[in-house]
DNA sequence: ATGGTCGGCAACCGA
């Protein structure tokens, strides 16, 4: 069974929900994961992604900010939220695709908007916008934003030993090793953002050992930056064979 | 060295 899996911060689905579609139908992700949705669960654009074959939500919202969403083509077997420092943003909602989709093993995901305290045991898939560009060539300079947060060195440290500690593998720099240039976000502050460039690679795909080398393909959808009104960030999407 | 732009929601906060 091949699954592919997007994950994009898409600042306000409500206001990008054509973006989405247009994403959707070029890509055509089976498990599609959005950050920063700022939208109350009550108001998430539903019929829509329903029509575009999305039939599965699983929702944490809340108003004005934060807020992630997994829209699915395949049923979820079970949906968890969890908080994060105390606090009640909505950050994160983890997924279980497994027996309702008729897969032989049950795989979970994860779908983060900030970096994780900490790694859980039992997991396979953490996707999304864990806003730290971790290597030096994840970073348009690594020298001239060494003390800009996203690319701080406590920052890297920790999110690369979080990624050691779970034996995650970062699959984006699997595919694409460095010293390669890999980016997801673009400032809005930079006018002529393709020309001058100076992006930051703060989105992620990681896969737990056993899933490394199911892993087919890895995108990053760079095109969509240039759309009317975008996201400051692109999608990543990986196709697995599970 | 600094300011540059967005979105939500109604004066700024968060990014």
């Amino acid at each position: 069974m091949r699954l592919t899996i997007s994950t994009w911060n898409i600042n306000s689905v409500r206001l990008r929900i054509d973006l989405v579609a247009k994403f959707v139908k070029a890509v055509r992700p089976d498990i599609l994961c959005l950050q920063e949705t700022k939208c109350p669960d009550d108001r998430f654009p539903l019929k829509r992604l329903r029509r575009l074959g999305y039939e599965h939500a699983a929702l944490n919202g809340q108003r004005g900010y934060h807020g992630v969403a997994v829209l699915s083509r395949l049923p979820f077997d079970h949906v968890s939220i969890e908080g994060f420092g105390g606090k009640s943003d909505s950050r994160h909602v983890a997924v279980v695709i497994g027996e309702r989709a008729g897969m032989r093993d049950p795989l979970t995901v994860h779908n983060i908007y900030v970096p994780a305290g900490g790694d859980a045991p039992d997991v396979n898939i953490l996707v999304g916008d864990l806003n730290v560009a971790p290597l030096e060539h994840d970073v348009w300079s690594h020298r001239q934003l060494i003390d800009v947060v996203s690319h701080t060195p406590i920052e890297c440290d920790r999110l690369n030993a979080v990624q050691r500690a779970g034996q995650w593998i970062d699959i984006m720099r699997m595919l694409v090793p460095e010293p390669t240039k890999l980016y997801t976000w673009w400032s809005y502050r930079s006018a002529d953002w393709a020309a001058v460039n100076k992006g930051r690679r703060l989105d992620h795909i990681w896969v737990a050992p056993a899933l490394g080398e199911r892993v087919a393909s890895m995108a990053v959808s760079k095109q969509t930056r240039g759309w009317p009104q975008p996201s400051d960030h692109v999608p990543v999407s990986a196709t697995l064979e599970v």
